[in-house]
Order: structure tokens, then sequence, then C-alpha cells
DNA sequence: GTCCAACATTTTAAATTTAAAGTATCAAAG
DNA sequence: CTTTGATACTTTAAATTTAAAATGTTGGAC
């Protein structure tokens, strides 16, 4: 439907209007990139370790929790819904990478923590996870990434300060 | 399970170990960010609009490109599989927000336009929709604008430039 | 002690999403 | 003309995801 005299990438900026608001351009380009990073970690796990990146996600804020986290803490920090959270723990736990165990104080909470075996599988995807995440971002210079973070630090504060 | 005392936010980030590479890092943060905002603008359109995420960027998609796009495009435009754009364009063809109509020279592609229906009705989000963006990156001065775009920029060439 | 609202989690149903297989069409080679 | 491989799209099955309802638990208020 378009005609392609140069070379253009389609993606989700692809949808802006000559008279859009610069917001609306930085939210595309950003969703852009992240989409394509992404797209590229979730095609990884499958193809290497046959795992996804929720999996993925969830083992990796245990290994930086080695005291456990509570099914509602996982959700937070996941940043997604508390059901999801519910299936891939059922999944990881009937592998074995993870043990649910009941909170003394509490009946309500459990308390999550990497099994041995999830440990050390962990270990062996975050390794290659870096890998391709540094291969991804890599070529920004130290400056670059200072000031990205900084940026998107500015960019989080203004988003979190909303309401609702 | 964690103690508390500073009030902190819980999200991808959270998974940090001290000893990541500053590319994790900027991942992390990348990601936290555009799920902040896209959580935020999926619950509005939900709530103010009956409508979800995926369906709103379909019809950005065409309401771009008056001369309608083929599956395919939409497909590549919105970053996801083909199966998935069929869905919506059932949904959306079913409400008739929009047309799909054969192309003459090519009996195996579609081309698929807003209605007038969908046309109006795309409208009235779009309004809404660039209102919130505003709202979420509106903090930013055009200045930081300009210098995060470019970064973006950088990054998402570094990314394209991989093979695979 | 008894309610009652809040909380932590799971379950449910519906929608979304994906990868892969399937269908139909095309274009080009022989 | 026929075959072949590529293309455009849809269908399928499985997994993911979400919002909302359901379950069980807690900690006051009274």
């Amino acid at each position: 439907m378009d005609d392609k005299a140069t070379v253009v990438e389609l993606n989700h900026e692809s949808r802006l209007q000559s008279e859009d608001h610069q917001s609306i351009r930085l939210w595309l380009r950003l969703l852009t990139c992240t989409n394509m990073i992404e797209q590229r970690l979730r095609a990884r796990l499958r193809q290497e370790f046959a795992t996804t990146l929720p999996r993925f996600d969830f083992m990796a804020q245990l290994d930086r929790s080695p005291d456990g986290l509570t099914m509602g803490e996982l959700s937070q920090r996941m940043m997604v819904s508390g059901g999801n959270v519910s299936g891939i723990a059922n999944q990881l736990s009937g592998e074995g990478l993870i043990d649910r165990t009941q909170v003394p104080d509490n009946r309500r909470t459990l308390c999550v923590t990497l099994t041995d075996k999830g440990r050390k599988r962990f270990a062996d995807m975050a390794a290659a996870h870096e890998r391709w995440v540094v291969e991804m971002l890599g070529d920004l210079s130290p400056a670059d990434h200072r000031q990205i973070m900084m940026h998107l630090t500015q960019l989080k504060r203004g988003v979190t300060a909303l309401e609702t």
C-alpha cells in the first residue's frame, strides 16, 4: 500500500502523523525499542533454553532475593497480575525450580525461593541473557548509558507522580 | 520479605544485582518505563472507551494510512504475529469499524481501511490518548525530549543492526 | 467474642498472543 | 502448461495475560 522509494523500518512509529505531539513520538519510540529487545530475548530464551521471558523474569527476581519473595511481591516486581504469577509458580514448582513455603506468622502468605536446581538453571540463563543484552545495548558509550538512564529516571518519576 | 526503612519502588529493576552490567540496568529501566506507561494506557482505554491497546494500535496505524494497509503491513507495524492481526481485524470488522477489500491484482492480499464510523471512533480515542501520553511525558522539556529521542534512535539502530 | 473491611492468594472466564501448520495465490523456470 | 518455491493470510493449539470473582486469613472496631 505504500510506495517505498527508500527503505523504511516499519514499527509502532509508522503510525505517527506529522502533527503529532512530541510526547507521542517519544512514547512510540520507547515502545518500539522495548518491543524489539523483548522479541529478541523471547526468541533466544525459547531457542536456547526452551523457556519464556516471564519465567526468566520470575527466577531473576528470586535470584536477587535469596530470602525469598511472597507472591504479591513477585507480582509487583514483575508488573503483572497476581493470577499470572500463580500460574508461573505452578509451572516452576512442578519442575522443581522453586519452593513455596508457608510463612509462620501469616497463613495467607507464601514465601517463594529458588531451589538449588533452580538457582543453577538460572545461572546459565542469566549469563547468556546478559550477553544478549550487552550485544544489543553495548554500542552505547558509558556516557550515553548514564545520560539515557538519567532521562529515563526523570521520565519514570514523572509517570509515577501521577495518581491512579 | 524485605525490610523497608525507605520507600522503594518495586518493578523490573528490583531484580538488579550490584554487579550487574550497565546494559542490564538500562534494559530493565527501559522495560519498567514502557510497562508503566502501557498499563496506564491500557487501563484508561478500557475504562473510558471499552477497548484494548492492540485494537487502538490497529486503528491508529490505519488512520495514519488513509489508502489502507495490508494485513502483513499491519502485522509488521504493530510488531505482532500475523494471526494476532487476523483476530483483531475480525473483531473490528464485526463492529463495522474497518473494511477489508480484495486487491484487484493480487487475490492473496487484503486491503484494510477504517470505515467512516471507525475513523470517527478513533478520533475521539486519539484525542484522549494524546492527552494521557502528554500528561505522562509532558514533564520533560523539549530539549530533554530531543535528547532522549536521539539516544533511543541510537539504541534502536544498534539493535536493528544485529542480524536475526 | 463477633463483625467487617482489608489483605494474600487462587481460580475463573475471556481475550490476547504466539509459533506452527494449513490454504490459497502468485511468479518464474522449464 | 506444469511444477516449484515463495508469498499473504488464516487457522489451530497451547501458553499467556488480565480483570474479576472466590477463598481463606487477618486485624481491628465494637
